[in-house]
DNA sequence: AAACTGCCAACTGTCGACAGTTGACAACAT
DNA sequence: ATGTTGTCAACTGTCGACAGTTGGCAGTTT
């Protein structure tokens, strides 16, 4: 389980990098300082620059020309143009799954629906680990690699901008309503409910995200 | 018209070497050299890396730990793949197209099929150059901006794999048709239609690149 | 001849230092 | 007081050099 193991240090430098941003240990806004992160990780500013690269490629940070690396603020147009780009991804590959699943993609799916209501009703709140597990399993039962690549991507940008998101408790029940309306349609193998049901899905969450983000 | 005219020389270097990769000037398989191309781009090894690891980020180049840089030859699994991303990413901007162009984008995207069909009719083949125009157009007539942007970047890597195209004029011929069709569709608000077409569209292209990579 | 071993050249990974630019602050003029 | 200009510190952009790793080649052994 663990993270593939980087030997290169730029390569060491992304994944501490990321989960930095990602918990928010390096808030949204706040700039990055080469000399300064270079000494705390105990590397050369080379390797930390490609590392800065590369997490700017994946949308965590932007550059600024002579200014350096920002980390991006929640922003409403941006929310919605990301959910645009999520939903056609993640729509699709609802419909994929639905004609490509096996029978164990199936049984893996129940299992952290069922994992996800456990949870709540042992009165915990509905973990994001668990959502974030269901879509993983949704987009790998597609077998599309270059789309389970982008999803990754975009999820991980949507997770950056989950910090301000307060846990409604009626939306966690609606989600895993909607969780448990997709495995069915994946099991009939019906692509069109399928992507119907998580278009939904997802709109209800950008919408969550876009109230919460008003405050 | 000037392309952003990057300042740094990394940037410079990232337009030189795409150019050089989409022209196949770097032939696909082929490595690149860290200091051979430093020398002749006339900048530092620093400056290069960085271009060469934001191409790697674009899937115009894959990396090799300890092994420099390799432009990736066309696979057919590769190009099934990325016809699958393409095609979420089309058809959803498609049914936004419908939704949200205003006249003058109808406009535009008449006036690319209007010059693909003199082109034709002239005897001349059909451009790629006025193939990747009228995508273009259609995803800017969706307005959501980290769609578009994702789409260029996969209409690269089909450029990339586009090497061993041989120009079919009944190929050339339905594109255009296909393309026609869309243009309707969107004239009318038809997202559904619109979705549909760029679906059967893309899929022939698809099917085509697979049977040219055969030989 | 085939397989193994040890060496070597080429290249990537990394570092520390220099140069150029930016934004801010202070001094000055109005 | 307000606007302008000059100066400066901090930081990014860039460079050249060193260290570690890789793949291949020659020499050796069976």
């Amino acid at each position: 389980m663990t993270p593939p193991l980087h030997l290169s240090l730029a390569g060491q430098a992304v994944d501490v990098l990321r989960e930095q941003v990602l918990t928010g240990e390096i808030p949204p806004g706040s700039r990055v300082n080469e000399v300064e992160v270079a000494q705390k990780l105990g590397i050369s500013r080379g390797p930390l620059r490609e590392a800065i690269r590369h997490l700017a490629s994946e949308g965590l940070l932007t550059l600024v020309p002579h200014r350096g690396a920002f980390v991006p603020a929640a922003d409403s147009d941006e929310v919605k143009a990301l959910f645009e780009l999520r939903t056609a991804l993640e729509c699709a590959a609802a419909e994929l799954a639905a004609s490509r699943r096996t029978d164990v993609d199936l049984v893996r799916l129940q299992e952290v629906c069922a994992e996800s209501r456990r949870n709540y009703r042992a009165g915990q709140p509905f973990p994001y680990r668990l959502d974030l597990a269901f879509h993983q399993t949704l987009i790998d039962a597609a077998r599309s690699p270059r789309i389970a690549e982008q999803v990754r991507l975009v999820q991980q940008r949507v997770v950056l901008l989950r910090s301000a998101l307060e846990d409604d408790p009626s939306h966690q029940h609606a989600s895993m309503d909607d969780h448990d309306e997709l495995v069915k349609a994946i099991a009939d193998g019906d692509a069109a409910t399928a992507s119907t049901v998580m278009r939904r899905h997802l709109s209800r969450v950008c919408a969550q995200m876009l109230t919460s983000l008003d405050h």
